[in-house]
DNA sequence: TCCATTAAATGACGACTTGTCATTTTTTGA
DNA sequence: TCAAAAAATGACAAGTCGTCATTTAATGGA
């Protein structure tokens, strides 16, 4: 029993080793030079051994992915424990989401890979599912914020958008605004200077427009931004400030 | 000359045979099934003259894409002739860019594509450049109507978000809908009826919380969307219900 | 300790793609 | 009519994915 488990932690390991080089790979030159090739070569384990782990290239980029989400999930789990109201809260869970974004680089790629291209087809159910799973529970939990909101009488229950509807909306501000940041238009000239600012206040706006208080007119939140910044995720920003 | 145009006439025919096919392929099996071999068997050309037409695949897809931006265009010069507020050709506008993802359907995908994976660095300049500058273009036509708006004292000048900051922010919205929605979860499941909805609602609640008038509370937009839909948009409505 | 059995690792291989370029075919115009 | 220019072709090199027969290592009983 012991040996066995000796070996199957070998064999996690050396999961997490493989796992490992392909973010470096699909961060380092885009997940397009991305190659089970590649892989083998540096791990110096044979290509046959490295599909022992993964079914197709498919399957380990869903699993960087899913590992990805886990880590969201985590700073999400961080972010809600921020001390403060409701709308605070939800500030907390976009800066998570932004850190998140920005120390993970192939993060959004990688998201965007699974969307098209027949890529879900190629891929276990099993891996299809922790990720639906995942993004299930996340929403959930930014959807959970939503229905305290609506208990505490910061805001108030609407047929439409329900806390679910509001989740997708934020959820789509958040990722389409990283899309957009990614094609690197020439935003300067067209008269953008904070895209990632720009991000944010959409959000306020949106918040606002459903009348979640207290109002962006109503409450400092760039100051809650900072507050939220240096006393939930004092590591993350560091580091941040450390990779630019 | 005449038989040099009647070449030239060819040429340019083939090019837009050869992209059809291309569109046709990424539309029916994904981008990543598309071979440049299957385009030249099915075109009946050899492969070495589908080269002379693109330089690689990626030229293939950047043309793609910018034939669907251009199609975009259109549809957004149509939408802003309609007879109504400039909230209300915002919301035309928006039911332009639905429509128009919708009836190409591989318009997401295909901008996703050139967002990441290095796929920019192996196109020609020349269709890059003429990416930026049509998304440019159309980031300026509906810049216009939001600038329009606040000379009609619909929304009030302010420094944050100015207008072309709302424009990221209403491109972020419809592109991150889109993309949460080609993830296909299970979204009944999750409380979301109805995700187009989701997203018209949310960019409802933004202008409201912008301040755009006349609110949502105060007009009945869903109508207004009807009225756009079968007076600017008869034929692609039409088109839209064959399809479903 | 030795050896038979089971488990794991390997890399040659077939199938497929991309992009090139020497060769062949077609067109042009003198 | 025919030589020169232009265009089309597909064999080819290089690289990738995923498989699987073969080799190598680990295991556990005698």
């Amino acid at each position: 029993m012991n040996t066995l488990t000796r070996k199957q932690r070998e064999i996690a390991e050396r999961h997490a080793l493989l796992l490992d080089i392909g973010r470096r790979l699909v961060e380092s030159e885009g997940y397009r030079n991305l190659s089970m090739e590649r892989i083998a070569e540096i791990s110096e384990y044979s290509k046959g051994t490295v599909y022992q782990h993964f079914s197709c290239k498919e399957e380990m980029l869903i699993q960087l992915c899913n590992h990805n989400s886990i880590s969201l999930k985590s700073m999400f789990e961080r972010a809600r424990t921020f001390d403060g109201s409701g709308r605070e809260k939800m500030m907390a869970i976009f800066v998570a989401h932004e850190l998140w974004a920005t120390l993970n680089p192939s993060c959004h790629e990688l998201h965007q890979i699974l969307c098209g291209g027949g890529t879900k087809e190629k891929v276990t159910a099993e891996s299809l599912e922790i990720h639906s799973g995942l993004e299930f529970e996340v929403f959930g939990m930014v959807g959970n914020i939503v229905e305290d909101a609506i208990a505490n009488k910061e805001l108030h229950a609407a047929k439409e958008p329900s806390a679910s509807e509001l989740v997708f909306s934020l959820w789509s501000i958040c990722h389409g605004g990283l899309q957009l940041r990614s094609l690197d238009l020439p935003f300067e000239q067209m008269g953008i200077n904070d895209p990632q600012g720009a991000t944010l206040r959409a959000i306020g706006s949106m918040l606002d427009g459903i009348g979640w208080r207290p109002l962006s007119t109503e409450h400092d939140y760039g100051a809650v931004i900072e507050r939220i910044k240096s006393t939930v995720f004092t590591e993350e920003q560091q580091q941040q400030a450390r990779t630019r």
